[in-house]
DNA sequence: CGGACGGATTGAAACAATTCAACCCGAGGC
DNA sequence: GCCTCGGGTTGAATTGTTTCAATCCGTCCG
């Protein structure tokens, strides 16, 4: 594969120019750069990043480390930072930890060794260790969709007390008065927090914690879901009202409702979270809990790229917190 | 940032040693070894990837560029290809063409630049343009759902024709007489095959094009179903099945029925393709045709990790035609 | 006791770019 | 005619690793 010097051979200039032409072509003389851009052209040369990365310390890719690829709300937030990403022209490095702490590991192991110039993670590790290690590396990291434990590193995440506010508010309002809770891995912080904002609501309507009875589940997915749902059937006296974790495992409880000819909204509300496209997507639109994935993205690419262009030291670290928003669609309603 | 010399100097070695350590650990002493990796824990030293792949010429990643990835399909060929990248020790960046010929154009170009092992790609450019430019940078490459045009290249692809045909195939037995078809954008080679197989089950059941109600679409997501669904509803005499293009268009056109109160699959029955999560995750299951997207991607890794390894000119390119299987569930049944 | 053998280690070359001090040379000023 | 100025160009140094021929040294054999 040609390199610069068969290009400054060709051109019969040195490689010095060669270099500018292609970085600083307004330092050139025309005819000059006309004759290296077309041996360029003639050799198909391609310049190797990896030298300008050995060169430059450090690699042009952003990495972005989530915890379920298979979930539409990543998906999202990783359109969102790829889009801020490309306009800084960088590259984006999408990788899934499954919500498992040694492929977390193991992947933030891999993005040291490229030299990224920098992570946006949504940790699967609770206990931060994974994260401690990394920061040894000096590669500057945002967390995602989760808040910083102290301020020693920036964060965007949404506001999950109030969005679990939002959406048990809604249900009580409308007159339920016990209201399952379809939660997730116990360890995720989004869960918990969700949860405390349920029972805030609840507190709010003078209901106390047993108002809402938790079907716990282990998994985040439409699979769990259905288990759930089928969990749900089985309570007496069955809740007229679901909240649960997320849309995947919202779309699982409605499925196993509507094939046990529970009706929706009229039998059993529900009120799913995130509010990918697939909650309105619904043959019964979920009501859902609205995060700004998109915007958490970008917004979480931007503190990036701006920690990491920081020379002179000025970059404070900052956590930003967006607010979440209940989509009423027709899964939720008053009871019976 | 601590470097090779830095390990070397720390414990009293050359940097071949060091290097030895790292990649060849049995052939140096224990004790030089124990004193090397003490230094390495000490310095927290991190190999640079970039000085590696500089060395060796091409980086340990592997490209993978996919048409949509909001579409679940995409998300599980990525998957397989992840996994099978995995076990070879690389990395996989994912990357989302949307369709449009000038990302995908960029986006090989930043392929070239990073030397990467080698490219999975879903091409958007059907005149095959951008991936003729591309082979002139010598790195090889797989087309993923597509079939190879000659015996230049490798691909894996999934039956079209036949997959439209088992699903309009499914209809007809059922008794429908007339089908819709939501299409999608008329260029894409899997639209026309499964438009092709469709035609070919209903003149197998004696009937001709005219019973197969072209709705065009150019997108193919769950909005543009939605739309293609509210123009179903307007045809007179209206059919009785509907065959769409991919799940996300069955999803929306599912909802604009249920809007409308039609009710499926009484009224009018559904058929989608691909099988996503989301099918089988519907209040009324989907019927659909399932494409292996993660073996898919898998296999098309593994062909890539072939070509790539190939040193003596012994690979030969491979055409994998995987058969698609049709998924029967709740939204399909015979007419009235 | 000398030479051969072989395992462990060394250190320099190579990889492909960027950067920067030095150089060249024509123009303009004195 | 000499000096200075400055835009254009040069080419060596630098980056961190791998690789490999060369070296070192202890052991075994004759």
């Amino acid at each position: 594969m040609a390199g610069i010097k068969d290009v400054a051979r060709q051109a019969g200039v040195s490689v010095g120019t060669v270099s500018n032409v292609i970085n600083r072509p307004e330092a050139v003389l025309p005819d000059t750069r006309a004759r290296v851009l077309a041996a360029i052209e003639e050799l198909g040369y391609v310049r190797s990043e990896s030298a300008r990365q050995l060169r430059a310390g450090r690699s042009r890719i952003m990495a972005l480390l989530v915890l379920d690829m298979g979930n539409p709300f990543f998906v999202d937030i990783a359109r969102g930072a790829e889009r801020a990403a490309r306009e800084a022209g960088l590259g984006v490095m999408v990788c899934n930890s499954g919500q498992s702490q040694e492929e977390e590991a193991e992947y933030l192991g891999l993005f040291a060794e490229q030299r990224v110039c920098g992570v946006l993670v949504t940790p699967a590790d609770a206990t931060g260790g994974n994260l401690e290690a990394f920061a040894r590396h000096r590669i500057p990291y945002v967390l995602v969709d989760r808040v910083a434990a102290g301020t020693e590193t920036c964060a965007v995440s949404v506001d999950d007390v109030r969005g679990g506010m939002l959406a048990v508010g809604h249900l009580v309002s409308a007159g339920h008065r016990t209201v399952a809770f379809v939660s997730g891995p116990g360890d995720l912080h989004q869960i918990r927090d969700r949860r405390q904002g349920a029972l805030a609501a609840l507190a709010g309507a003078g209901l106390g914690p047993e108002a809402l009875v938790e079907i716990p589940s282990d998994r985040l997915d439409v699979a769990a879901g259905r288990d759930a749902g089928a969990r749900l059937l089985g309570l007496v006296p069955r809740p007229t009202a679901v909240f649960c974790a997320n849309d995947l495992l919202a779309l699982g409880v409605l499925q196993s409702l509507y094939a046990a000819g529970v009706r929706v909204p009229q039998d059993v509300a529900i009120v799913g979270y995130d509010d990918i496209e697939f909650a309105a997507a619904a043959a019964v639109p979920l009501t859902s809990v609205r995060q700004p994935a998109m915007v958490m993205g970008r917004m979480a690419a931007e503190l990036l790229l701006e920690e990491a262009d920081d020379e002179d030291g000025t970059h404070r670290h900052r956590s930003v917190v967006l607010q979440p928003e209940l989509v009423v669609r027709a899964s939720s309603a008053a009871p019976r």
